[in-house]
DNA sequence: GTGAAAGCGCTAACAC
DNA sequence: GTGTTAGCGCTTTCAC
C-alpha cells in the first residue's frame, strides 16, 4: 500500500507538503495541491490511520457500547449516534456488550487501547467498568442508564414516570390485578420500571403484591416462562406491564398458549415502540421511548466534550409517550 | 496516559522486555515478568493500539459492514461474526451502510485507513465498492449477496430456492393468485426471491403476471404502500410472498387496514424468522434463513484467510427452512 | 509557501 | 534472557 512518501516523490514535493495539502491546515499553493491530489488518485493512496492517530494523539472514532444489538431500542439509539457523528466527521464503532460486564470491560479496554475520541455506553449492572474509562480521561456519555456522578454526561428516559403512566392507564381501563414483568435486579431501567408500577398502584391505594411481579433477563424466552408462572397462579393477573419489547414477545407467546386474547382477557402494555408492535393482533399498547433522540443527544454531548468544553457533567432526561392501542383497551372485551 | 517507557523504568527493565513480557513472544524470566506485570497494574498501563498497529503493520480488528442495523437478519449475522471473532482474539466493529453505496464507500475507506485485518460485507447494489477493497489486498468475505468472482469468499443462502419452496407451499395450500413484494431491482436477494417465486409459478404452469409483483425499498412503509396497491386492483392477489421481515410489517399493516385476516383471507409467507413473527396473530409463516450460521461461517473463512491461506475464493451456500405457521394455512379459512 | 527533521509508542532485529 | 536501536507512516515545529 502506498505511503505519503510515495505520494510526495510522485508529486515532486516533500511529505510535509502532501500532509498539508491533504489536511488543509496550513496554506499550500494551488498548483501543488493539484499535483498532490493527482498523485494521490494515481496511487490510490489512503492515509495510514494508525500512524496518523499515533502522531496526532487522537482519533476520529467513537465507540458505542450497547447492551443488546438485537434490541430495537438500542439499534435506534445507534442510528441517532451515527447520524450526528457522521455529520461531524466521526466514525462510530458499535460494540455489543450483551448485558455482560466482562464483555463490556473488554470493549472498554479496546476503546482505550484504540484511543477512541469518546465513548457512549449503556452501562451493564451496578458493577460497571466505567471507572476504568473515567481514569483515562476519555470523554464518555451514558445512555439509558446512569453512571456514578462525575463520570460524564448522561441521557436518560424518565422510565419510572413512564411505567407509572402506563400502569395508571391500565387502572383507568378497569384492570384490577395488574402484574409486572421486568428485568434483573440491579439493572437500573428494570428497577425503575418496577418502581413506577408500584408508584401507580400505591397512588391508587391498591395493594402491591409481590406475587404479581416477576423479574428475569431482558429476553423473550425468560419472560415467557415468567409470565406463564404468573398466569398459573390461583389468582392470576388480569393485566401486565412488560419492561421491554423482547420480553413482550415472550409474554405474547405465553398469553397465546393459554388461549387468552390481549385487550379482552388480559391488558398488556410493553415498553418500546418496536415496529412490529403495531401489527400484532390486537396492536400492542406501548411506552414509546425517544430512542433515536437519545442517541442524537448523546452524540452531541460527547462531541461537545471532545471539543474540550469543561462543563460539569449533566443529566438529560427525556420523556416517553404512551401509545394506547388495543391490547390495553378494556372496552374491547 | 502511561507509555511502555513508564512501565519499563518502574519495573527497572528495558522497553523491549516489557513488550516481550506483555506479548509472550520470546521467553522472559519469570521474575521479570512479575515485575513488569506489577508495574503495569500499578500504572494502569494500556498499550497504545495505534502505535502497535503501526509497528506491527496489522490490527486485530474486523470490520463488518451491513446494510441495515435494524434488520434482524443482519444483527443475527453480527452475533455469529462476533462470537467467532472474539474466540480468536479479534474485535468487531459494526458499520451500518444503510443500503447506501456512498455510506458503504465511506466505511470501506475507514476500514482501509484503519488497516483492519479483514472485512465482512453485505454489498449494496451492483455498483458496490468492493473493488477498492480488493485492490488493497485486505481479505474480504461477502455475506447475503455475492461479489464479483475473485474478490473473496462468499456466504449465501439459497434464497431463490427458498422463495420457490415458499411459493410452492402457497400453491399447495390452494392459493390461486399469488403475488410477490420484493426489494429494489439490482439488489441480488430481491432479484433472486422474485426469480424463485416465478420458478414456482412456471413449474406449476401458472401465468406469472407482473401486476401481482411489486418492488420497493426493503422497508416497512414502502412495502405497506406497495401491498396496498396490489390489493386495490380489481383482481387482487389472494396470497403474498414477502421478501423480508421489515417489509412483512408493512404488509401486515396493509392487510389489517383492509380488514383481511392472514390465513383466512390472504396467504402470507415472509422471509426471516424474526422473533416477533411467531407471536403475531395468526403466526406468520416464514422462510428461516440461518443468519447466525452465515455470520459464523463468514468469520471463520475470513480468519482463515487472514491466517494467510491462499486458497481460491469459494462460495458457501446455506439452505433456508420453511416454517409453516397459520398465516399460510388455507385450512384456517 | 515549502522543506528538513524530530518524534508519537511500539516491536523486532540485532547484539551480547 | 536482556538491552540497544532502528524504524513503522504520519504531523508539526522550525528554518528559510
Amino acid at each position: 500500500m502506498p505511503t505519503i512518501n510515495d505520494v510526495a516523490s510522485l508529486a515532486g514535493v516533500s511529505t510535509a507538503t502532501v500532509s498539508r495539502a491533504l489536511n488543509g491546515k496550513s496554506t499550500v499553493s494551488p498548483a501543488l495541491v493539484t499535483r498532490v491530489l493527482e498523485a494521490v488518485t494515481a496511487l490510490g493512496y489512503q492515509p495510514n490511520g494508525p500512524a496518523r492517530s499515533l502522531r496526532r494523539r487522537e482519533t476520529a472514532v467513537l465507540a458505542l457500547i450497547i447492551s443488546d444489538v438485537e434490541n430495537w431500542f438500542f439499534t435506534a439509539i445507534a442510528r441517532g449516534v451515527e447520524d450526528v457523528a457522521h455529520d461531524m466527521g466521526y466514525s462510530v464503532v458499535l460494540c455489543n456488550s450483551d448485558e455482560n460486564a466482562d464483555k463490556e470491560r473488554r470493549y472498554i479496554d479496546v476503546a482505550i487501547q484504540e484511543r477512541v475520541a469518546g465513548v457512549i455506553l449503556s452501562p451493564t449492572g451496578a458493577g460497571t467498568n466505567a471507572d476504568v474509562l473515567a481514569d483515562t480521561g476519555i470523554p464518555m456519555v451514558a445512555v439509558d442508564r446512569p453512571l456514578p456522578v462525575g463520570f460524564g454526561d448522561t441521557v436518560l428516559v424518565d422510565t419510572r414516570q413512564a411505567a407509572r403512566m402506563a400502569t395508571e392507564h391500565l387502572l383507568a381501563q378497569g384492570y384490577g390485578r395488574i402484574g409486572c414483568v421486568t428485568g434483573p435486579a440491579g439493572v437500573r431501567t428494570a428497577d425503575d420500571r418496577l418502581a413506577g408500577y408500584r408508584d401507580a398502584l400505591r397512588a391508587a391505594r391498591r395493594r402491591t403484591s409481590s406475587t404479581l411481579v416477576r423479574r428475569s433477563e431482558y429476553k423473550g424466552t425468560r419472560a415467557q416462562q415468567a409470565s406463564a408462572e404468573l398466569f398459573a397462579q390461583t389468582e392470576p393477573p388480569d393485566a401486565l406491564l412488560v419492561a421491554n419489547s423482547a420480553m413482550a414477545i415472550g409474554v405474547l407467546a405465553a398469553v397465546r398458549e393459554l388461549g387468552l386474547r390481549p385487550g379482552r382477557d388480559v391488558g398488556l402494555v410493553a415498553f418500546d415502540d418496536a415496529p412490529w408492535t403495531a401489527v400484532v393482533d390486537p396492536p400492542l399498547t406501548v411506552v414509546a421511548q425517544p430512542a433515536y433522540e437519545v442517541g442524537r443527544i448523546a452524540a452531541q454531548l460527547l462531541l461537545a466534550r471532545i471539543g474540550s468544553s469543561r462543563r460539569a457533567p449533566a443529566v438529560t432526561t427525556l420523556t416517553a409517550r404512551l401509545l394506547e392501542r388495543a391490547s390495553s383497551r378494556r372496552s374491547a372485551r
